[in-house]
DNA sequence: TATAATTTTTAGATAAGGCTAAAAATAAAA
DNA sequence: TTTTATTTTTAGCCTTATCTAAAAATTATA
């Protein structure tokens, strides 16, 4: 059993070490989590006791696969609770952060599985990133902007890139949401607007808008 | 904002008061958490200086009106939470203490906003304990022996009067139980005996029986 | 009411997690 | 290849919440 704080490091460092290649600085971690590198250090080494990452001494630090699942579980969590706050509890995409923080702290195995089905084991949460599987392994998927489709092809809407307030409210008149599907009638390759259709409804939108939506086309 | 450690303890002080009046002493808090009392000294202390308590040295606690709000609300999220366990999740009544405990220390007030909303605003945890309104008020509520009920009436169980190991062996039997749902089908005048319903089972009861069974009704 | 028993508090220690300041190692620049 | 700059670690200290052991206050008993 992991503390908050250790989950909070083993979180950091997976999606450090997703986003670079090789082992994951000192000072990276603790920008990452607004702490200090010395804070950091002693952290670390209490995590490589526990088996959960290798730490070489001023060469930084890498997840062993304990570790990797671990971190998947506590993100599985987090983003299960935010499918939960957006599509039973009404909340807006940009909302739900701080209290799934919170949520995926709460330890209970049963407690995930079961959320898990009530939610009807959602592939993905609010913001179109993947949910792993209860074995810490996110399924390899394709997670393209609208504003990459062409003419006919069509997806399901999955996340939203930038969530300020207009841009939800908009999505909101326009009943977009996650799992929407959305299909491309036309593009205009002048100023990359498009023609889509949403359920009955057809409408043109801008590229700004194209751009700040996640799609998934399998 | 209370740490976890102070919630509990606060949690703890109104429950205690709620069985006994005048102050309570540090040997019952210690008992009631599983700690030291010069664990409860210390934090005792602390929470008098924070004004959610009155603490005169060898004398006691009680809780100032602020420190009742505040107990009260972690009462509410820990119910509510036991209700959505146990109402969407299927949990059954005797699995959610643990986890509710844990989901009581969520810091969000539009959570438990919504949350009260999407649970259709009970009044009563799945043990048949109230759940206090926003204001840490909690509805007097009537507390009934299941002999006072009439034909078509329902209620929770919420205790037993007499609690010798015969009788709760026969409500195990029957699988009733804190916060069983029992509904009176028929009862007979002659002699005060029941057929009631709990769950899909319909049996009957001796007056003797429901005469030893606490229910809350509304 | 003086003494014994119990309750409560204080003093000092520990573990987790964090910080600052200084030292050591590594990387970059001259 | 030295020297300088940056990164990382170590050492020592702080806070929260806990503990044990001893002292003090209160309550019960003789």
């Amino acid at each position: 059993m992991f503390s908050l704080a250790e989950e909070n490091y083993l979180k950091a460092i997976y999606h450090l070490e997703s986003k670079t290649q090789g082992a994951v600085s000192t000072n990276a971690i603790a920008d990452a989590m607004a702490t200090k590198p010395s804070s950091v250090t002693d952290m670390v080494q209490k995590l490589a006791d526990k088996k959960v990452l290798s730490y070489i001494k001023y060469k930084g630090t890498s997840l062993t696969d304990k570790g990797k699942k671990t971190a998947a579980n506590v993100i599985r969590k987090h983003r299960l609770w935010e499918v939960f706050l957006v599509e039973k509890l009404n909340f807006h995409w940009d909302e739900v952060h701080d209290i799934a923080e919170q949520l995926e702290h709460v330890h209970s195995t049963e407690l995930i599985a079961r959320l898990d089905k009530f939610l009807g084991f959602p592939d993905f949460d609010p913001h179109g990133d993947p949910i792993p599987d209860k074995h810490g392994n996110i399924k390899p998927t394709e997670k393209k902007l609208l504003s990459e489709l062409n003419k006919n092809q069509k997806g399901v809407c999955v996340g939203v890139k930038e969530s300020n307030s207009d841009f939800l409210q908009y999505l909101d008149k326009k009943h977009i949401t996650i799992g929407t599907k959305i299909s491309v009638l036309g593009k205009e390759f002048f100023d990359g607007s498009m023609v889509i259709q949403v359920g009955r409804d057809q409408f043109f939108i801008s590229k700004k808008i194209a751009e700040n939506l996640y799609m998934q086309t399998n």
